[in-house]
DNA sequence: ACCTAGGTGATAGTGATTATCATCTGGTTA
DNA sequence: TAACCAGATGATAATCACTATCACCTAGGT
């Protein structure tokens, strides 16, 4: 009752409608409304797998077969900046070690990638009561909170002042 | 009181038991204690910076001139093998992407990465309450369940019992 | 001191992502 | 509707974190 899978059926009305408003978002976002971007947001949305770059590559080069690789990452990102899809994570460029073993979070800049350690007893305390979820048999977890530092966020609000563009 | 950054402070005493148990613990895990070993725990148990293997590298450098940045990356690996340390995130190989920009939590294999949606409604609402953290300003927040799905979880169960290697 | 399984350094290879750049096109304008 | 052009795309090279290879070395057991 307290933390469960999402149902799969869910994911078609919701893509239908996504797709519906697409176009009038990347107008608002001042982008083109191009057929290659239509049909990789249509395979985003279409998946339930999370899937890869070239996963996508794949699903739509069957519509457009002279599409490209690079078309396909640079799109998956340029969604990502208007806020039509999401990284599973934002970290995973290079990887990051902990020598810190004991249960805890992070908070993660997401200008400039500082992390720094967090503790949250009441979820660490909601999930040790959980060992299943569905069909999957629960091992450990962590939380990632996305953040702006100090410095970072001092940074973006002097180029605000200033009229500088803010990315 | 519910959501903190953990203390800085804590780390000294901490990276010294650690460190002082550490030759004990390669034995018990089947793995020579190195100069290499211990510079890099080292160099890893001082840092509260979540460091990357090349800000390892670089640390470990000025005792061992002549160490290699693959035995860097090989022994941080070794070390999340053994527990010694972990990865910040299990998913930085590749971007995995999400169309689903509806705030919501994942639960990942461990063994074949299949990642599945999951909503824990007490999370985000302990969550929404929390706008700063520390030097942080927070934006959101994912969570990242790792588990055993039913397929690899049978994988491995059949292995056991006939006696492969389980991994 | 000697042996050997395992560890290391040097270096080549891999694979995902990004950069470059010539060409093309969505969407605005006349 | 045609002409225009900022931005988008495709082809391809470059980058960069990480892994594989392999000859040599050394920790730890005898
Ligand atoms: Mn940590
Ligand atoms: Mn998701
Ligand atoms: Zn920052
Ligand atoms: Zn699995």
């Amino acid at each position: 009752m307290e933390l469960q899978l999402v149902n799969e059926r869910r994911r078609g009305p919701y893509a239908a409608k996504r797709l519906s408003e697409f176009a009038a978002r990347c107008r608002r976002g001042g982008l083109a409304v191009t057929p290659q971007r239509l049909a990789i947001i249509k395979a985003l949305l279409g998946s339930g797998e999370h899937p890869r770059a070239d996963a996508i590559f794949a699903a739509v080069r069957m519509q457009h077969p002279h599409i490209s690789l690079a078309t396909v990452h640079r799109t998956l990102e340029t969604l990502c900046e208007i806020g039509e899809a999401r990284k599973v994570t934002m970290l995973h460029d290079s990887a990051r070690y902990d020598g810190n073993i004991t249960p805890h979070h992070h908070v993660v800049c997401v200008k400039c990638r500082r992390i720094r350690d967090i503790e949250i007893p009441r979820l660490d305390r909601l999930l040790a009561g959980q060992s299943e979820l569905g069909e999957f048999t629960v091992l450990g977890s962590s939380l990632e909170i996305h953040a702006l530092c100090e410095e970072c966020g001092a940074k973006r609000a002097k180029a605000n002042r200033t009229g500088k563009p803010r990315r």
